[in-house]
DNA sequence: TATTGGCACTCGGGGAGTTGGAGTGCTAAC
DNA sequence: GTTAGCACTCCAACTCCCCGAGTGCCAATA
């Protein structure tokens, strides 16, 4: 077990070393913090932090830096989280009244939690998953196309236009639409698959044909849910960090220009303590995000979580503010979708 | 006037600056090109270059680097467009193959562009402005809200949900929605504010309240056509460059991460020869971008310009290479619209 | 046993000095 | 107009060296 006093100087570690990005040595550590103890002593206790490996000396003759292992320590029972300033508060109030749709909300969104942090934010769009179907509307859009919108109740639309290879004819459309509706308004998206088996029957080959299209189209909308989405900002946060990225920012670039590595990285995140899920520089299997932290909570609708939103950037970042910030606009969003 | 040697010493210190990211001398010059005059001859050529501030010597006893001016002329005058090869002409038709709906072609097409030319890429959304209606649907969507989806006949499907702070009466959206269709179906959006004054009346009071509701937020969206929208793949391969901005990459990556600069920028730019508009370092107003260039060009729906898209990158670009991979992935963006 | 002062040791960073080479501008000759 | 020659400039790379911060260890102390 490591004494009380080492993880203190743990603590003082890290948050010396957030704030100077200089490697923290053992007297700058007793000016600054009252340890009531001499610098000789806390030497002590960093070697037995050092061998704990939660901390690192980059050479022989300098100070320490967090190891992964000790800002994950930190985090989970050192750190308190840092409750947002009445500026920041304002700034959230502020930043979400007036938005309509979907699209705009999460749009605007991702950009207070970059401003707010001064990070890379992400927030990813609401899964069809767990949604239900509140109405599916076709449109006849051009000769043999038919546009195809698909409300959920998560409040997402998806629009998909259908080539159905033949002219359309407007009376069976909406026949078609009516029906459809009629069979999965209402119903969970998984289910809706099944509830669609009959729909053709009683009706002409030409029509069957149509209605088949159709349908095929629409479940592969539903399917698409997995084809999920996700929003980025201030992806020049990155680059003002460049110096805390040993090397070049470039991989961490790719990664998260990648939507496939962040959605799987964001779904292998479940919400740890506060509600909020960290992954501290190697944690992440990604070679790319060596170098970085993410940190992700996820929001919700009708009380069962959607989807998630969160901030990514150097292993070296302000933990307690991130954390807090994530956890607000993750909150203020899922209210605002409440209503 | 320049003789015509010293701009064939002009070309080829811009494509020997490109290929070996070095200043270059006179010495180098004469033993890569063959000008069949001695290196104190092309040095002569050089001073008087540099009088023409086409070329710039980063100090005393160094090589040459084409100035702004100097890739101006370069692209303008002495460079050909260099034909895509076959793996990059087979890239286009193969990347563009299924993609159903404006949203999945734009997002294909800004990939295959990044990767094309290895720089960041752009693409607008087309604008509403040149385009016209050709379908309004509503969708009663919950209590007191409907979903408007507007249609126009470049493809773009513009959606919003409408608060209309009254219960919904579906027969009357159904009216409402026909008696929208009858007024503006196939009117250009710059007239439809004009055929929608009298939509109203005949209507009690209530219905009249709702419609005007509805009508003040088709007009909305309709003049959303400024509040336009721009794409970006490729961010990470400014990062892989980072050694030709002086600095740091940060102000670009600000830039382009802002849309209303892009917009701006973009709306700026006229097409100049080959179809493609450029912009070369401090011609762009913008502060950020003042060691990048821009190489814009349009692509149409129906015979008429709809938007632009292009790449932006380090002023020592390959111009001809990117010039041409623009000018080959609008027309064919042109090409798979027209379908 | 935990803490402390003392001390020798290590290592990286930064400054000064040096050198070599690439490149220039100029001039006089062809 | 072109060329060879030459003196000159300046950067980049290298070495050398020193300084200081910081460590680890030990013996003394409470």
């Amino acid at each position: 077990m490591i004494p009380d006093r080492s993880l203190e100087v743990l603590r003082a570690i890290v948050q010396d070393y957030i704030a100077s990005k200089e490697p923290v040595g053992s007297k700058s550590l007793v000016e600054r913090h009252s340890f009531g103890v001499s610098a000789a002593t806390i030497r002590n206790d960093m070697a037995l932090l050092e061998e704990e490996e939660l901390i690192h000396a980059p050479h022989t003759s300098a100070g320490r830096v967090p190891t992964d292992k000790g800002y994950r320590l930190f985090v989970d029972r050192l750190s308190e989280v840092k409750p947002l300033n009445a500026a920041e508060r304002h700034a959230i109030e502020n930043f979400m009244v007036g938005s309509a749709d979907l699209d705009e909300t999460l749009g605007r969104t991702v950009r207070l939690l970059s401003q707010l942090t001064n990070q890379v934010a992400m927030v990813q769009y609401p899964t069809l998953g767990k949604a239900s179907v509140r109405h599916i509307e076709l449109i006849p859009a051009a000769d043999t196309r038919v546009l195809m919108v698909l409300i959920t109740d998560s409040g997402r639309i998806q629009q998909h236009v259908v080539e159905l290879g033949a002219a359309v004819d407007e009376a069976f459309i909406g026949e078609l639409r009516a029906k459809l509706n009629t069979a999965i308004a209402g119903v969970a998206l998984t289910e809706v698959a099944g509830n669609l088996k009959s729909i053709a029957s009683g009706m002409n080959s030409n029509n069957t044909k149509i209605a088949n299209v159709i349908v095929k189209n629409l479940l592969e909308q539903v399917d698409a849910n997995r084809q999920e989405k996700i929003i980025l900002s201030g992806t020049s946060n990155l680059a003002k960090r460049e110096e805390d990225f040993p090397g070049s920012i470039s991989p961490v670039l790719e990664a998260i220009e990648e939507q496939v590595v962040l959605l799987k990285l964001i779904s292998e995140m479940q919400a740890e303590q506060h509600g909020v899920s960290l992954r501290i520089g190697r944690e992440n299997q990604f070679e790319g995000l060596a170098n970085a932290s993410v940190v992700v909570s996820g929001y919700e609708n009708q009380g069962s979580e959607i989807a998630k939103l969160g901030v990514i950037g150097p292993t070296r970042m302000d933990y307690s503010s991130n954390i807090s910030a994530v956890r607000a606009v993750a909150r203020y969003l899922t209210k605002t979708l409440g209503n």
